[in-house]
DNA sequence: TAAATATGCTAAAACGTTTTAGTTAGATTT
DNA sequence: AAATCTAACTAAAACGTTTTAGCATATTTA
């Protein structure tokens, strides 16, 4: 890049004084090393006209930040992610930072390597969809000082901060507004892991069913987070034939609009044959020939959460911040869940 | 961060060797420096057992160059713009790259403001999805050297590399398709711009109506990019109700399913009382009560071609490399352009 | 046999900052 | 009058690499 960049050293002969000196009122600590107003004044008004930005790689290298953020969800093409990301960059940028993002495909291995690039990228901190079994790995992170905010998924028992959803009354929202339709033989399509998301999400389906005397018709259904359109057919198929489920709740929105895709494969009318609740909002849920009922996130509010704590972090490492932040989750009722 | 990394020193000092010879030989070049061979397989035994890993920064520093790349979108969270960014990360880590990103929002102010921050970071170029009016800072960015590919969109008569879509067979594809359909009254709904990648979609489609002998039937509707919902919706009323359209081909995915959201709103059925030809694969399409006709963009390839691009320009500064090339889209048909 | 060349390695500079440890000149205290 | 302090500034080190220039020693060539 034939940038000619202006450097320190450009101001401080231009003005016949010292990189220090310059460096030291550009950095807004004048005052501090009693340096001269005037002379301070002459800096900042050439730093200005001469068009000076720092180059940052040599800032980071000398111990400095890099004002950049690694953001690692699990695939930036989902769109839940894609949102996230786009509050993230808002927010960040808001403050000062620039994102940085990669997607780990639920892959521990990849999670691994992928952090491992952004901090030898010199990322000041890391935003991270933690994965199935990546909580030691992290763990290390938070050991080693690194800033780091857990998104949409947490630890139970952790010390590492997160923004994240009430899991557990998502779903709790969503069995009782069945219940309280009608339905009674409800039943969950999730994923096959030990991430505390779903587990919170199955648990608040699970106590709603106890509480309300429906516990013969618990019925869990897990599936590979992996591709999980194959196993979504034949567990909607189970459902539907063996266990006569008259409800169906999706725990994520990948998983909804798979469900919907193999319900209408299957020829099964919504909410005739089966009422369903998804989660996430989703531009198909409207214009579905039954608007879909869904659980609603507060995403704004859970990306930008995240963003805030670490930056917090970051400016503050001498602190031990812990910020663990659920925020509550909202139900969309559209046609899907109505009893016919 | 305490990460306690092992450096070239250690290797250097635990060996009784220079610094400049472990880091010729771990840059592969112990050949080129005449280096022993002995000694050479001691220091990458010592590195790997020592798990060493080069500071990214400190080389950047010295070598002027980040392994960083910027993608400017005009909005992550658009699921068309979010599949490319995955294929761009994709692309780019396999070549030993990692991605900044930003949202442009289809302002110029925004885009011009993104590319100073990503090149203050250090980015080493720029993949841009360009905005209205955006040609002359990027003609300048050109100018200046800085690696720069465009995306999704190009300017015509310019020397800037680009990886779009071949825009004029897209619409022809459509427009022709749903003649061959028996369709005549064929609208188009697009946006109000001076960019390149609309005027060749319109162009493809009003020539297609003009060698069918349709030039009376040619009805081009222009709406706001920002927010284009309400235009759509009374373009659309005008289409049907004024124009008596019997089919309406949108010119993006956005138009798209704004359209969707207000054929629905206006209980107009799809395709009884209009046809209708998409752009780009939405999830949405598919589960549509009359699946989606739409034109298909080849993702993979073109964003793939872009980092390709990019990456070669920043390897070989010295050269010009000029790659211009448009991909050929593909129409996916659905129920949506049959005639009843 | 002397000069040229090849071999195998290293010292030091360079990248652009920030920070540490001074220095100088003048003002104040003892 | 000597010692101390303060204000305003700077030289140099440091961050961890890569690269340039160069130094011995050994080998080949004239």
């Amino acid at each position: 890049m034939a940038q000619n960049k202006v450097l320190l050293k450009d101001i401080a002969n231009s003005l016949g004084v010292s990189t220090t000196l310059v460096s030291i009122v550009l950095n807004g600590k004048a005052k501090q090393y009693r340096i001269g107003e005037e002379i301070a004044q002459k800096v900042i008004d050439a730093a200005m006209t001469m068009n000076y930005s720092p180059n940052l790689i040599a800032r980071n290298l000398r111990g400095g930040k890099t004002q950049l953020i690694g953001l690692i969800v699990t695939d930036i093409s989902n769109p839940f992610y894609s949102a996230i990301a786009r509050i993230v960059e808002n927010r960040a940028n808001e403050l000062g930072y620039t994102v940085v993002f990669s997607s780990s495909d639920e892959e521990l291995k990849n999670t691994k390597k992928l952090i491992e690039i952004l901090l030898s990228k010199g990322v000041d901190g890391l935003i991270i969809v933690p994965c199935d079994g990546s909580e030691e790995i992290i763990r290390e992170l938070h050991e080693n000082n690194t800033p780091t905010v857990l998104i949409d998924r947490n630890f139970p028992n952790s010390d590492i901060s997160f923004s994240c959803l009430n899991n557990y009354r998502a779903t709790e929202l969503a069995t009782q507004h069945l219940i309280e339709e009608g339905f009674e033989n409800i039943a969950l399509i999730g994923y096959k892991t030990r991430m505390n998301h779903i587990l919170d999400r199955i648990k608040g389906y699970e106590d709603s069913m106890k509480k309300a005397g429906f516990e013969k018709y618990i019925h869990v259904k897990k599936v590979n987070i992996l591709n999980p359109q194959a196993e979504v057919h034949s567990a909607l198929d189970t459902l539907i034939k063996k266990k006569n489920a008259d409800a169906v709740i999706f725990l994520t929105n990948m998983l909804t609009v798979a469900g919907l895709y193999s319900l209408n494969e299957m020829n099964i009318k919504i909410p005739n044959d089966i009422a369903v609740v998804g989660f996430n909002r989703n531009d198909l849920f409207n214009l579905f020939y039954s608007p879909i009922t869904f659980i609603k996130q507060p995403l704004e509010i859970i990306a930008t959460q995240a963003v805030n704590t670490l930056i917090e972090k970051i400016k503050n490492s001498e602190l031990e911040i812990k910020s663990m932040v659920f925020s509550e989750p909202q139900l969309i009722i559209g046609a899907s869940s109505k009893k016919v």
